[in-house]
RNA sequence: CGCGGGGUGGAGCAGUUUGGUAGCUCGUCGGGCUCAUAACCCGAAGGCCAGAGGUUCAAAUCCUCUCCCCGCAA
């Protein structure tokens, strides 16, 4: 969902007019660099930073001398130990893999800036890495570290950018492309691109596209930064937001938000943590569910349903009210079922469709196959809490 | 040997503690009814209760082992 969006790039050129002394001098580096590749080291870890990593695989002019992740640790099912997409990627093009611990001021952090050192790079090309890298560590490549950011800087500094752009239900978002400094996210940005957040993007089809784009951008970036036209604007610190990690409290919904509130929070908790919700039911175990959206296409529509669903309800339980009063559906309560969504009353008056339930220690499923097997003749509710 | 949940007709579940003719909500098929609803009513088909072994007069249910799915944790 790429929408056109000013290349904010194309507003930090740096002069472009310099003196003839200058230009001559600066012709001359660029002919030596087109000669010879510039070395850069990779720094990442998820498949965010993997996707990154593929695009510079096949990148003329760059030649990657080594990738950093983070080490193998003990994951899964059975603990059994994992390596991250990057090294997994890494091992398939046979380039050195490192995984330091840590870079701090200790024999062990010393030993691993030395090596990084060794390696003499011209770029520290860095993406989703999982370390905070220090100064000593930033001043090591001869041009400059550069970092991939998912969010428009100095929006959404942090480590959850993707999801909090979601949930906070913003239309718009982006990467960046920053020139690393000491402080978290807050380098220079030399190229920033924005994409569109559609209704039907949860937090994994977001990044992946965003991985994509930043990828690209980093490219581009790389060329401007050989051809030397590669400039950058400060951040407005001012303007800076933070999106923290998630926390695993996050995922359970208060109902007595409004549709589309709720919507964003559960495509920007999907996959993970996945929104939550217990459910309660008379002479039954309180079961804890997580939600998952449905696709675009049918959120629409849903949502429409729900509202629909929600007037008839306010209507029929209301009927001793005078007409125009407020919904008084408690939130959390079930109203029915209607293509394969589950529909339940939340705030505002209004009502959001369930599309995908998953019970603990169950799969996922639709809303009427939830509907059949849990909710029966019962007077279920629903509800952020466990009682 | 990290912890836990689960595998029951096409779907989702109950039943397992306290062994004793396999049940519910749907779907499917046939018939009926309705201006209408997540429609409704009547009838039918469809299951060696994940697999193997054991205990028992009798096992979905108790014991042992195997396979597969899921969550936590990272």
């Amino acid at each position: 969902m790429n929408i056109p969006a000013p290349d904010v790039a194309q507003n930090i050129s740096t002069s472009e007019h310099g003196t003839a002394p200058d230009r001559v001098g600066r012709q001359a580096r660029e002919a030596a660099s087109r000669q010879r590749p510039l070395r850069a080291v990779f720094m990442g870890t998820p498949e965010f930073a993997a996707t990154i990593l593929r695009r510079l695989l096949r990148t003329e002019h760059i030649e990657l001398v080594a990738v950093y992740t983070q080490p193998d640790r003990p994951s899964g099912r059975g603990h059994k130990l994992c390596f991250s997409p990057v090294k997994a990627l890494a091992g398939e093009h046979a380039l050195p893999v490192l995984q330091p611990e840590h870079f701090k001021r200790d024999p062990q952090g010393d030993a691993a800036v030395a090596e990084l050192a060794a390696f003499a790079p011209d770029l520290l090309l860095v993406a989703a890495y999982g370390l905070i890298l220090p100064q000593r560590v930033l001043d090591i490549p001869a041009r400059m570290p550069l970092n991939v950011h998912a969010s428009l800087l100095p929006r959404y500094r942090g480590a959850a950018p993707i999801q909090r752009a979601i949930m906070a239900g913003e239309t718009v978002t982006g990467v960046t492309i920053m020139r690393m400094q000491a402080a978290l996210d807050s380098g220079p940005i030399l190229m920033q691109r924005a994409v569109g957040i559609g209704i039907g993007d949860t937090a994994r089809t977001l990044h992946d596209e965003l991985a994509r784009e930043g990828a690209e951008l980093l490219v581009s970036a790389l060329e401007r930064l050989r051809a030397g036209a590669l400039g950058e604007i400060r951040q407005d610190d001012s303007l800076a937001s933070h999106a923290p990690k998630l926390r695993k409290e996050e995922a359970y919904l208060d109902l007595s938000l409004p549709a589309a509130s709720l919507h964003a929070l559960v495509r920007g908790l999907s996959p993970w943590p996945g929104a939550a919700l217990f459910l309660h039911r008379p002479g039954a175990e309180t079961l804890l569910v997580k939600l998952e959206p449905g696709s675009a296409r049918l959120t629409e529509k849903q949502l429409a349903l729900a509202a629909g669903f929600a007037a008839a309800h306010a209507y029929s339980d209301n009927a001793g009210l005078e007409a125009g009063s407020a919904c008084a559906v408690r939130p959390g309560l079930v109203l029915g079922c209607a293509d394969d969504a589950l529909v339940v009353a939340c705030g505002q008056g209004e009502a959001y469709a369930f599309y995908g339930l998953k019970p603990a220690g169950g799969k996922l499923m639709g809303g009427q196959a939830f509907y059949n097997g849990y909710l029966r003749d019962t007077h279920a509710f629903w509800s952020s809490s466990e009682d």
